[in-house]
DNA sequence: TTGTACGCGTTATCAG
DNA sequence: CTGATAACGCGTACAA
């Protein structure tokens, strides 16, 4: 590994020079220049981002905090970041934190030690609130997280009108027993879902009685789960809408278990609109999120905030719709 | 942020004390110990990676290469290493190099920016064999690929016995028309699972003939496709054997939207045990693979490779095991 | 426009 | 057992 003296040297320049070529922004006149541009390609050299990052304090790496990778919804998120990341130079360091143990453990230190330059929250816990004193001085941008904290940026699905426009779209064609299974139960996007669904229905008049909310998580067996619960009721629900899709597949697969069509018998619509929502038959009606847009964004807020630390705090929504397609329908006898 | 200075100061000591104390190797007097310990506590003293870093040439950052984080399979590897890293502190970067472009341009160049101390390669494209001067002495262990590479260290699937046991299960079952749509075209894991099957069938005196060999990637809708393409087939297969779960679901989708009933009128066997594969209707038969294993067993298997760089090579294979399910059965009339 | 020299926070090598 | 002090590789005033 060659370093800056030895292009220098190679050069015939200082080390300054050397870097004022690279940092392209300092003035170097282009004699030089091709001098140095050609001897840092004969001897293959690479800054050593360990080094800039102590001279400069900056180190170029984003940490990007999630309930777990494993989790679709949060894969694409990673893949949007990590491809923003890229395009500006930047790494990202991805950390699943769904156990406890760890977020109370060397975690946080983890990210200090590592001098991170900024911090993508998109964990879902809504007691996360309380960042350590470690990283309160770390920049950071919340992904779909409580904008209650008005301070900081922030960039969110719009859940609550994702829940409307599948509350609505079930009411218009005849639903009237409605049952939600809700995700991840503490957290800001399940619950704003939740309470989109349900105004909504009390907007046009119509209730969501206690036992046709069903807590789950993202797991699909949670759906199994539901479904047997909602359809052993004595007034089944026409109609359930999972809060996300991994459990909209799951409650699929408990209605078809137990013999239910779908949707001649019930119908089903999901949130979050993964790829594999539509090769599960029937193909699932969902709400479109741009999972790669969010994560995008959420570097690009993050990435304006570190150059303009004293900015105002941004509040991005990401649009969402609804797309309809074989697993819901109108109710039977409407 | 304080430093070792700091800690140094207020415990009264040198820094190299400071620094013993810490690296928990060198002998510190009990007393003065504590002293330090309790100076670090008071001060939240954090050590500073990059400091460390370039100091020590040892960064504690390992790096995965996958093909893309999105595909399931590789988030349960990559989470797999991370667990694995967190518990023996080191730290995991990783990199999604689907795309030609970015495996040519600046992608290298950035892990040995970063100084990784070490790289998991778990990418599939066979090509890849070459790698850049740039990372060929970066210690790597390579993950279900091409064990050609005698001098590497390398832990794979078994998929030739995975594909051997889907085929023997078909056989047993009176299956004689057997199709398979191979996943990743030029990957190792693919070629495998191909290579298994026909070379299985052909051992029991029965052949695969070329127009039932499908080529596909992990795209649902690749699989959709090849069912579509096999079933209008003169003499469409009585079983299917998709490299991959999600093609596999494909696969299913694709039956299933032209009418065919899974597994009455046709069987179908995925690969990989992807949870998702336990939530379609018929739920998938397919082979087990312990992915958080593979990706942990690769870290492991790296590390001990960092500390002894001159050991021999070691070429582990993960065993896997049928997972008979719904989705497959006794050919109708059998 | 270019060069010198110091500092970033550690580790590690010496003496003591 | 402990303390100076020289690297590590680079950024950046400050000088020239």
């Amino acid at each position: 590994m060659s370093t800056l003296y030895d292009v220098a040297k190679y050069a015939g320049v200082s080390i300054a020079t050397v870097s004022r070529t690279l940092s392209n922004q300092m003035v170097v006149h282009p004699d030089t220049r091709a001098r140095v541009m050609d001897a840092i390609e004969k001897l293959e050299y690479i800054p050593n981002s360990l080094a800039q990052g102590l001279a400069s304090k900056r180190s170029y790496v984003l940490g990007l905090i999630i309930p777990d990778i494993i989790n679709p919804f949060f894969s694409y998120v990673a893949r949007g970041c990590e491809d923003s990341c890229r395009a500006r130079n930047y790494d990202l360091a991805i950390y699943s934190v769904d156990s406890q143990e760890q977020e109370e453990t060397g975690f946080y230190r983890l990210l200090r030690a590592r001098h991170v330059d900024g911090l993508i929250l998109a964990n879902t816990v809504v007691s996360g609130e309380a960042l350590p004193q470690f990283i309160h001085d770390i920049p950071r941008v919340y992904v779909d997280h409580a904008s209650s904290i008005t301070e900081d940026d922030c960039i969110c699905v719009e859940n609550r009108a994702g829940a409307q426009m599948v509350a609505e779209y079930l009411l218009e064609n005849g639903h009237r027993h409605m049952a939600i299974v809700s995700g991840f139960p503490n957290s800001f996007a399940g619950a704003a879902r939740l309470e989109g669904f349900k105004s909504t229905l009390t907007d046009h008049g119509f209730e969501l009685p206690d036992e046709f909310i069903v807590k789950g998580g993202f797991d699909p067996s949670e759906g199994v789960k539901a479904a047997d619960f909602l359809m052993t009721l004595d007034s089944p629900p026409t109609a359930i809408f999972a809060s996300n899709d991994m459990l909209a597949i799951g409650v699929l697969r408990g209605l078809q278990s137990m013999g239910y069509k779908v949707p001649a018998d019930v119908s089903l619509v999901g949130f979050g609109d993964l790829p594999i929502g539509e090769f599960v038959s029937p193909s699932l009606t969902t709400v479109f999120v741009d999972k790669f847009e969010l994560g995008a964004q959420a570097v690009d807020l993050l990435l304006s905030r570190i150059e303009q630390p004293s900015a105002e705090p941004q509040k991005i929504s990401l649009p969402v719709r609804l797309k309809v397609r074989e697993s819901s329908g109108v109710r039977y006898g409407f």
